[in-house]
RNA sequence: GGGGAGGUUCCCGAGCGGUCAAAGGGGGCAGACUGUAAAUCUGUUACUUCGGUUUCGAAGGUUCGAAUCCUUCUCUCCCCA
């Protein structure tokens, strides 16, 4: 595959939005380029709304160019206010260490930092030191305000209102671009649509100062056919973490998403042949049920590896086919002594217990709804108390809130 | 610095002395229908040892009784300088 064939890739895939000279990149992305996308480790782990740009720097290393990963320690300290309507709290510096260390973890399952060119950087490095008078005068007079008001991320926090640091944010992305073209040659800066702005001024500044040509890239904001935000459920972010969402959530979330949305998810956040997306993404009614499970399983394989995703793959089944022999080990679960459950526990206080309420009202209501089941069988009287009678012969109890979530009591 | 408007339960947004755990909508959860889909309809949506207990920016105060009145503080927005 030619080195600039990846555009073609992308465009297929789904990613391509804007491009600021298609024709000049085509050409530069003849030869291995050195581009980059930056992420601000604003919280402790990267979330599947993150994933539209890392997927789309996979695609790119593959095709030979070479990656560099920043990470915004520094702009973290500040916040983007593109698209945000609210002002980012601000976190502490060793929040942002830690934040950064779980990033460079994660994003190694995409790309791979073995291979020369491949880096990772932190802005912190060279935005910390930055000397504001300076900055000032050697960066800041290459900025028009009239001109920056006239972008759309700023227009919509005229509103709302913008305060002085939120302003500045462009700046110092504009700046890191220059940084890493100064230092790394690095020509190409790749981003959600939403970045659009902060790209284009960056390029700006490597013109003026380097008098050097550098491009930019943005991909389609992804959203979900029900117009949420991708990544997000109403719990919260789907983290990349285990200890944040369970290899089970994470598969589970992939596997409920919306019929409409399978084809180009498919092809977003899978590395599958594009032909082989499309003909899942075209499968009719419960048929596409198949498509939702390869796709749930292919993601959660990426991000945690074969065997979880198999352990994943297989307790969904055992939660959703009936009297299947499945592993269930994948299932969240908790242990429980024989003793406890001979003395009892009140089915209230256990689904509380096993987190799959959050309180006892939830969880009396959960009951009393005839939402509840264990092992399969409906209870709906508050009072009911689980005992030993309730271990099946797996020696588990499986308690099942709702359609969807499982939990599975283990006796030891 | 001066003047004005405002901060209500997950979100938006009513309430302006008791009938308010607080209308309505959104969202969520559950039920029916299904394909672990969407759409639709129904119920539900602070916590609880079910006796009660904490909520309406914060702290005090008035009152038998406050989200609602008063004082101070705090934050946001708007106008003037």
């Amino acid at each position: 595959m030619a080195t600039n064939e990846v555009i073609k890739v992308l465009k297929e895939r789904g990613f391509f939005s804007q491009c600021t000279d298609e024709a000049g990149l085509m050409e530069k992305l003849k030869s291995p380029t050195r581009f980059y996308a930056g992420f601000d480790p604003t919280g402790p782990s990267l979330h599947c709304g993150h994933l539209v740009p890392v997927f789309a720097m996979a695609h790119m290393q593959k095709a030979g160019h070479l990656p560099v990963v920043l990470v915004g320690g520094g702009t973290a300290r500040i916040g983007d206010p593109s698209g945000k309507t609210e002002m980012r709290q601000m976190l502490t510096i060793d929040q942002i260490k830690s934040n950064v260390e779980e990033f460079k973890k994660q994003l190694s399952n995409f790309i791979d930092f073995e291979q020369g060119g491949a880096m990772i950087v932190d802005n912190a490095d060279w935005l910390a030191p930055l000397n504001y008078i300076e900055f000032l005068r050697d960066i800041g007079r290459h900025f028009s305000v009239n001109r920056m008001l006239t972008f759309e991320a700023y227009k919509k926090r005229m509103e709302t209102g913008l305060s002085f640091i939120e302003f500045n944010y462009q700046l110092l992305q504009s700046y890191d671009f220059l940084e890493l073209n100064r230092k790394h040659d690095c020509a190409l800066q790749i981003g959600g649509d939403d970045q659009w702005g902060n790209i284009v001024s960056g390029m700006e500044l490597i013109r003026r100062v380097e008098r050097k040509e550098s491009y930019g890239l943005t991909f389609n904001l992804v959203a979900r056919s029900d117009g949420k935000k991708m990544g997000k459920t109403e719990k919260g972010a789907v983290f990349l973490n285990k200890e944040m969402t369970s290899v089970y959530d994470l598969f589970q979330y992939w596997r409920n998403v919306d019929d409409a949305d399978v084809g180009k998810f498919l092809k977003l956040f899978t590395f599958l042949p594009i032909e082989e997306c499309d003909r899942l993404g075209a499968l009719e009614g419960a048929e596409i049920n198949a498509a939702k499970e390869i796709l749930a399983y292919e993601f959660t394989k990426i991000i945690h590896g074969k065997e979880e995703a198999d352990r994943a793959r297989e307790a969904a089944k055992a939660a959703f086919t009936a009297g299947g022999s499945a592993d269930k080990s994948g299932m969240p679960s908790k242990e429980y002594t024989f003793d406890q459950l001979s003395e009892g526990i009140n089915i209230v206080d256990l689904f509380t217990e096993t987190e799959l309420c959050s309180s006892k009202s939830e969880s009396r209501r959960l009951v009393t709804q005839n939402g509840a089941a264990v092992n399969d069988e409906k209870i709906n009287d508050p009072n009911t108390v689980i005992n030993s009678s309730y271990i099946t012969e797996d020696k588990d109890i499986i308690l099942k809130a709702g359609k969807k979530r499982f939990f599975r009591i283990i006796v030891i």
